[in-house]
Order: C-alpha cells, then structure tokens, then sequence
RNA sequence: GGUCUGGUAGUUCAGUUGGUUAGAAUGCCUGCCUGUCACGCAGGAGGUCGCGAGUUCGAGUCUCGUCCAGACCGCCA
C-alpha cells in the first residue's frame, strides 16, 4: 500500500504516530520560513507542515508542488498549535520527513473546491475532475446507499434481482427507441429497452414471483434537467399479488430508504384517485407539501352576465391564504406568468378579502360583494387571503392553474426539500386519446388490465374505463408507476383490439408475451421508479444531472468523450450501412 | 419542431447612448514573509469580445444568419 491512513481520518488520538498518505494536493501556502500543504483524497483533507529550519530540503520542494500534483508523505502526526476546528482533522498536522511525487498536474480549468469558479459546460467537459469535488462526490456517495438500501432490502423479503438483455427489440409502441444495427443480420436492427417490462412479465410467467432489477434503460426523447436518454430504474414485478399488496410493498421500500437514508419517519401514504387528482391539484403528480386545493366555480361564477366565465367549460380557483396584501405589480407579474405561452392562460382574476370584509377584484364589474362572499364562502376564504380564479376549457385550465399553484408555492417558500410528502395516485384511466393519430393509446402501456367493474366499458365508452395502475408522487415529482398486468388472453385480446392493433401486428410485435401467456402466466403486477430521480429528491434537487457520474447535456451529447460520433467507412460498410458522406 | 436566456482574460462576470489603449475578482507566474487554513504584501503575464455577413466615419454594443450552452413547451406507453 502506498498509504498507511487515508487523508479524512486522523484525529488527536494518533498523535506521535509515523503514518504515510498519498493523495492530491489541494493547496499549498508558502510562508517563507514553512509552507502548508492540504492534501486532499476521497476521504478529507489532512494538513502537511514543512518547516525551513528543520528540513530546507524538503521544504522548497513543497513550495514547487502544483495543485492537483499526486503526492506520497510519510511523517509524524503533531498537534497543531494553531487549531482549525472547522475541519475534521483540524486538530493534527502531518511534520513531513519525507516526500515523494507519484505525478504532476496541469493546472486544472477551474477550481476543485465545493464552492468552484467553473461553468456547468466546463465541469461537464473535465467531469472527471468535477467528481473530485465533495458536493458531486457527496451525490453520487448518497446514490451508492441508496441502491444498497433498496438491494439490501429487496433481498429480505425474498425479491430476485436478475439481469435482463439490453439488445432487444423495437416496438412503435411508447417512446422512441435507441436502435443498433445487426452485423450478422443485414438491414436489422436491435433496439435499447425503454424498460424491461416484457422480460420482467416472463420471469413471472417462469414461476419467480418476486424480481427485481436496478437496469439502465434507455429513451431517445428530449431531455430535461429531470430526463437523460439513459437513466436508472428500479425495476420490479411480483406475482399472486393484488393492487394493494404491491403498493403495500413498495411503500414499505420508501420509507424504510427515508428511514435508513434520512432518518425520516414517513406516515402511510394517502390514496388519491387520478380524478381527484386532477379535480384538486389540476395534476397527476400533485406536490402536497402545501394546500391551495383548487375548489370549482362553475355554479357560483357563471349567468353574471360575465362572458368569459359564462362561456367557460370550467370556472375554478384556490385560496392563497394570507396573501390580500399583494400588490398591483406582484398581481401583474403573476399574470404575466400565467399568459406565458408555456401555461397558455387568457388572463387571472383575482379577489382579494380585505381585513374589514369587503372584498377588491378584478372582476368588480360583474359581481358585486354578496356574489363575491359566496366565492369566499365556496373557497373557505377569511380576511387577509387572495383568491386566484382561472377559466375554459378543463384540462387546460386545469394545467394553467396547477401551474400558479406550484409558483406560489415557490413564491410562500412553501417547497421545502427537506419537507417529503408522499401519495399514490390511483386508478388512472386505462386509454388516452390521441388527437394526431385519432386513436387510443395506452396511457400506462398494453398489458395493463382494466377494473374489473369497469370492463363492460371497453367497447361502449373506452375512455371511461379506469386502469389498475398507479404512480407513486413525492413532492410533486413522478417517482414511479406500474400496474396489475392482463394474464388473460381475451382481455388483452380485447386491449389490442382497442389499441387498433391487428391480430397480425399484436403477434408479430408481442408474440413471444402472447405465447408465453398461454403456458400458465400467473396474477402479476410491478412497478418501476426512477432511481435518478428518487436520488436527486433525496438530495434536496430537481436536476438528475448531479446524481449521475457521467450524464449527457441538453442535447443528448456526453461533452467529455465527445459523443455521439461518426463512425468510420469501414465500419459502415460492416454494418451494410450506407455512408453519409 | 417551437419559445426564451446566455456566449467578453485559464475561470466567473461587468462593460452606460455605437466613440480614445476592453475592466474587476479569482486562478496562474515572479519576489518577500515562521502558524497559515479564502494566508498576507509587492509586481507581472494573460483577449480572434463564439463564428460569418451587414448597417455605420466608427461595432463587444445595432441587424440578419449560424454554431454552442442552459431552461421550458411539444415529445417522454
């Protein structure tokens, strides 16, 4: 070993000790008579002292040492007369009697400091000397014990975790996919899982009833700050089990990661059907750190002889409690923010309740203080609150107001990151429809099985029908979702038929499933998170990025190995693919 | 595919109404300094103002195009 300590662990107690680091040298400070070295490793930072008078030699040498230099120390550990109690190791020094360079270093583009001088671009490009850092350091040691946690227990409730191909094949269904072209198969493609879902449905289908797998998959959208082409699930499919039995599970899976993880104690997790959702938060993925529920409007609003709202599908609004003090301009630059063209809205009402219990509107024109009262009384309003009223059509209004919710949310502080509320959101619809193509698509994906009560539907009013199928949100962040799947050839005959596939195309896209299906396939559910994700809410962010070692930018690019790239002729030729040059 | 923001020293940024030699901080180099830990002090080097056109007597600044980066919408079963 080149190293008897590491640089994070050396206290009072080692006092007098001959020990031997290695590391990189964080910063050196000459002083003329002695100089001091931080040297820095995975671990900490320990402090090296030269001294002039004692050892001269050894002394200029240190002075010559460049930051980032990897170095070798061998020497006694002394207490500091001068402590740094901010510091772990602030308490000892190093007394160096010997010194080697095991390498140099250029001077690096920015500062390896936790509070560095570099750029997102830069730190991305010289990723590797951006994981020198303790905060991405700190992330991806928090990603580490968070995988462990979920394997460690996974595993001790009897859960598989088994390994699933990554060269499969494409389907139209769903994201677009990452394709690789076949050597050996001229003009064929594989393509890259969106998820493992198929295999994980045929390891229940082979008889082992609890898998999971922590999987890369891949998608080849757009990105987000919460979205990169490859991310990370935790994949996991059960077998004779019900709804509630997996959610069950998996809530368990949470908390104890809050438990082990954070040290937080989390409350069972309320159910919130998708139609409430939807009705309350105008979003699927309600953030329920905070109220501002939304309450409709339609009966107390509309026949005023206010057009907008008469016209309107939907009148609905929330309470901001005791926001009535707003002024113009802040009222003006929320509506700005509603009409942005991203959130759509026409404008913003707004009612304030003002301490002597009359009210100051936008809408003071069409409804006079008793119209006024009964919104007040409907939204449960009390002197001091702002009333945010939005109208049309629904799902639209609905996304616009969901939108100002979540920005006064921001704007009250009442986001809290430490904060953790979770919920499942249950009984999504089974289908969506889509206006491009004018048919149905699967909102979850095909082999999701509809109510039972609701089965009758599908051939009468599809879009009624209601999906076993359920997200798991935290903080108004989609962490998860699976569902109960079809084991039963003629309901998922009948899904196809929905999904206007053709006998022919459901064979030849999933016959493999199909046919597995009729060999026993038993009751079976799952359900994927996000580990990025659940990663990065855990740490207190909204971008996944910091969470992945090596992630891709914007634009899909990893801006350190510079990818993707052109291939060569010849391995285009191998391919049987045509140059494009 | 679309909307918005940005690109100036190694780095992070400022740069007024278009006007003389483009600044600051930090990093880097040199010298001094025996208790620093954001060390201090003195000095120094460092610029294709992303790129290309255009307007103008004159462009870092205005216009158009383009490239790059970031946020968002569409998209993401």
């Amino acid at each position: 070993m080149l190293r008897s300590h590491t640089c994070g662990e050396l206290t009072i107690k080692n006092i007098n000790q001959e020990i031997t680091l290695a590391g990189w040298v964080q910063k050196s400070r000459d002083l003329g008579g002695m100089t001091f070295v931080d040297l820095r490793d995975r671990y900490g930072i320990t402090q090296l002292v030269f001294n002039m008078e004692t050892h001269a030699d050894l002394c200029q040498k240190a002075r010559k040492l460049g930051r980032e230099f990897v170095i070798q120390a061998t020497g006694k550990v002394a207490e500091r007369s001068n402590k740094n109690l901010k510091m772990p190791t602030g308490e000892i020094e190093i007394i160096v009697s010997s010194i080697d360079i095991l390498n140099t270093s250029k001077v690096p583009p920015f500062t390896i400091e936790d509070e560095t001088d570099g750029g997102e671009e830069l730190r991305m490009k010289f990723r590797y000397l951006d994981l020198r850092r303790n905060p991405v350091k700190n992330n991806l040691a928090l990603r580490h014990k968070m995988a462990m946690a979920t394997r460690n227990f996974l595993d001790s409730i009897g859960f598989f975790e088994i390994e699933t191909p990554f060269l499969i094949k494409s389907t139209p269904e769903g994201a677009r996919d990452f394709v690789v072209p076949s050597r050996m198969n001229e003009g064929q493609f594989y393509a890259l899982p969106q998820s493992p879902q198929t295999f994980k449905q045929l390891l229940m289908v082979a008889g082992y009833d609890r898998y999971f797998q922590i999987v890369r998959c891949f998608r080849d959208e757009d990105l987000r700050a919460d979205r990169q082409p490859e991310f990370t699930q935790i994949d996991c499919e059960m077998a004779f089990v019900k709804q509630e039995d997996i959610l069950k599970t998996f809530e368990g899976m949470a908390k104890h990661l809050f438990k082990k993880v954070k040290g937080v104690e989390i409350e069972d997790f309320p159910w919130m059907p998708y139609a409430d959702a939807m009705k309350f938060y105008g979003s699927d993925k309600p953030d329920l750190r905070f109220g501002m529920k939304f309450v409709e409007l339609n009966d107390v609003a509309q026949g005023k002889g206010f057009s907008v709202f008469d016209e309107a599908e939907l009148v609905v609004g929330f309470n901001a409690e005791g926001c009535g003090d707003y002024s113009r301009k802040q009222l003006d630059q929320l509506t700005d923010f509603v009409k942005k063209p991203q959130i759509g809205a026409k404008g913003l009402v707004y009612v304030k309740c003002n301490e002597d219990g009359t009210f100051k509107s936008s809408v003071d024109k069409f409804f006079d203080h008793e119209a006024l009262k009964t919104w007040a009384e409907k939204m449960n309003a009390k002197a001091g609150d702002l009333l945010f009223v939005l109208s049309g059509e629904t799902s639209q209004t609905r996304k616009a107001l969901s939108e100002l919710r979540l920005e006064m949310g921001n704007k009250l502080g009442l986001r809290n990151p430490n904060v953790f509320k979770p919920l499942w959101v249950v009984d999504f619809p089974l289908l969506e429809w889509d206006e491009e193509t004018k048919r149905f698509h699967a909102m979850h994906h095909p082999f999701t099985s509809p109510k039972t009560e609701d089965l009758e539907l599908m051939e009468t009013n599809p879009g009624a029908v209601r999906a076993n199928a359920y997200d798991m949100v935290i903080n108004g962040v989609e962490i998860g979702g699976g569902s109960i799947r079809i084991h039963n050839k003629g309901i998922q005959k009948r899904m196809f038929e929905l999904l206007g596939f053709t006998d022919e195309d459901a064979q030849n896209q999933f016959g493999f499933l199909m046919n597995a299906f009729e060999y026993g396939a038993p009751p079976h559910g799952g359900i994927a998170l996000g580990f990025d994700r659940l990663v990065a809410l855990f740490g207190g962010s909204d971008s996944i990025r910091d969470y992945i070692a090596f992630p891709k930018n914007n634009a899909g690019r990893d801006v350190m190995i510079d990818s993707p790239s052109k291939i060569s002729d010849e391995q285009l030729d191998e391919l049987k693919l045509k140059s494009t040059v």
